[in-house]
DNA sequence: GCTTTTGTAAAGCAAATCTGAACTATTGTG
DNA sequence: CACAATAGTTCAGATTTGCTTTACAAAAGC
């Protein structure tokens, strides 16, 4: 290949403009910028093209039959340009590109269904596509670029996930809920238990606070689908402990514990325009935002 | 219109530098220029264009899915002035240049050998290469600027290729070929089929056209070698379904289908008398050419 | 002849871009 | 684990580019 000449959108612009335009002056105002600046611009363009465009007419100078090549490659490049333009600009304002969105269950069809209906309606040339499984498996793929985000229940240990960044969303308190609604006072007469399978950042949360709290873990049944625990305590297979918002139906429950669900993002991924648009979605419509105006409802006790 | 975004050709260099090499550093070399000159370069391009471009991964910097669309402009733009440089360079030189063109091997060495065998004759100071590869491969090497132009099979779809331009030299057609010579009368009980390679234009048609006549695509073998089908079908492997040129030896076919010879070009290349002079040569001994005056020789029978 | 219009040249200045060196973070190795 | 090599970035300084303003010269119009 040989050396190509560095020729600059601008002078490509100019070379049109004058094409269109009756008078080097007038082209020049129609680009913005001053005659001579034009005058000099196309004289370089010509320099670098290497090829004389231009013949002198008495004082008009008009392009050369020869050089329609140049101003077809002109008029090509600009419009192309013109399209990436417009394209940037979509993408800017996150209304176009590809978004690949994880959540866990609880949030996609507890929390946030409705800030995912607007989303979508807000953002309808986006591709946008909602994969909903347990946190660890959303993180994986954040991790693996087959998600740009995720929103799941912060892995147990800080430094676990040195690819990933977190941003908190908000605590979620997690309660127990027995088969007979109530809880002996003494924790160690606690259980038997059917929490969410080993491995899943929740049940990591609720084991370290049943041992907290000195209860025996009994465990005798797992499952990662809050509708199996559900059936399971409502059997009297043994007590859960689940958000508040997978517990339709187990009675008041006893917050022993809490969740704290993030957003997580590829280290280094920051400032994709539909990314962030989403996460300021969620950030607004989270339950008992942190430190927000107080939201109208939302006081969970801890 | 809006304002442009004042790119260079040089950026977009470094775009598709960067995309080619293996890392950052040694696509600055093939740019010539400093790794400092491309990371600042890169970064203003990025800037310029106002969407982020790349992640960081570990201490590389990769693309970002979502900017192939940038990746493709910058390819477009550079191939377009790669062609106004040679351009300019025939131009200003005033001799004949160069003439790099693809073919699909049935062109190659069944319709146009003749052709091909003229027109270097009539054209010695022309500095011709023939690269022959199969339909789809060709076309990437257009749009990449590699070739000048390339005869192929018309790819499936219309708009596929947004970059490059059709011309239609003639249709031909394809023709089912038994190990025995024979064909069921009813077409569920013909295969099965050695193929086309998946992914092969022609692949494509021949599929569309089996399945429009209700043959059951069970597909044993595949090639792009007709060579290799054609003795696949000797062997008694299969049945095939091959163009007249490359069935020798295989007896009478039965035809099903067509597929549309086209002669393809970048979109908006500046105008190469080269190309202009091989693609007359092209139109004019195009076997059953469309509407042309007949020549005298050329006759390849269909 | 004189003004107007149109394009060009010169000077000055601000911004862009390159190189080389220092620097940081990651990867590879003994 | 230290230590060096590698990949990429940042920084400072020099060079180049591109623009504006100003001045100027060649038609065109009166």
């Amino acid at each position: 290949m040989q050396a190509l000449p560095d020729l600059s959108i601008r002078q490509l612009e100019y070379l049109v403009a004058v094409s269109t335009a009756p008078s080097w002056s007038v082209a020049a105002d129609s680009v913005g910028v001053s005659a001579s600046a034009l005058s000099q611009g196309l004289a370089e363009l010509e320099r670098r093209v290497g090829v004389p465009l231009f013949e002198r007419n008495g004082r008009r100078r008009i392009l050369r039959s020869g050089a329609e090549p140049v101003l077809a490659h002109a008029r090509q490049v600009v419009a192309l340009t013109g399209d990436l333009a417009t394209w940037a600009e979509r993408v800017r304002s996150g209304r176009s590109g590809r978004l690949r969105v994880g959540m866990i269950d609880a949030a996609a069809v507890g929390h946030y269904p409705e800030t995912l209906r607007h989303f979508r309606a807000d953002h309808s040339d986006l591709d946008f596509t909602l994969h909903v499984a347990p946190s660890g498996a959303l993180l994986d793929l954040v991790e693996a670029g087959e998600l740009d985000m995720v929103v799941c229940v912060a892995p147990p240990e800080a430094g676990m996930r040195p690819g990933i960044e977190l941003e908190e969303l908000f605590v979620e308190p997690l309660a127990v809920f027995t088969p007979s609604g109530r809880l002996p006072r003494v924790s160690n007469r606690w259980g038997p238990w059917v929490l969410f399978a080993a491995g899943s950042h929740t049940r990591a949360v609720v084991e370290a606070a049943l041992v907290e709290l000195g209860a025996p873990l009994d465990i005798v049944a797992e499952s990662n689908q809050p509708e199996v625990l559900r059936t399971m305590v409502s059997l009297g297979v043994g007590a859960t402990a689940l958000p508040m918002v997978q517990a339709t139906g187990l009675g008041p429950g006893k917050v022993i514990a809490e969740r704290r669900l993030v957003v997580a993002t590829r280290r280094g991924a920051a400032g994709d325009p539909a990314v962030e648009a989403l996460r300021d979605a969620l950030r607004v419509s989270a339950p008992s935002s942190p430190s927000v105006a107080a939201s109208s409802n939302g006081g969970v006790p801890t």
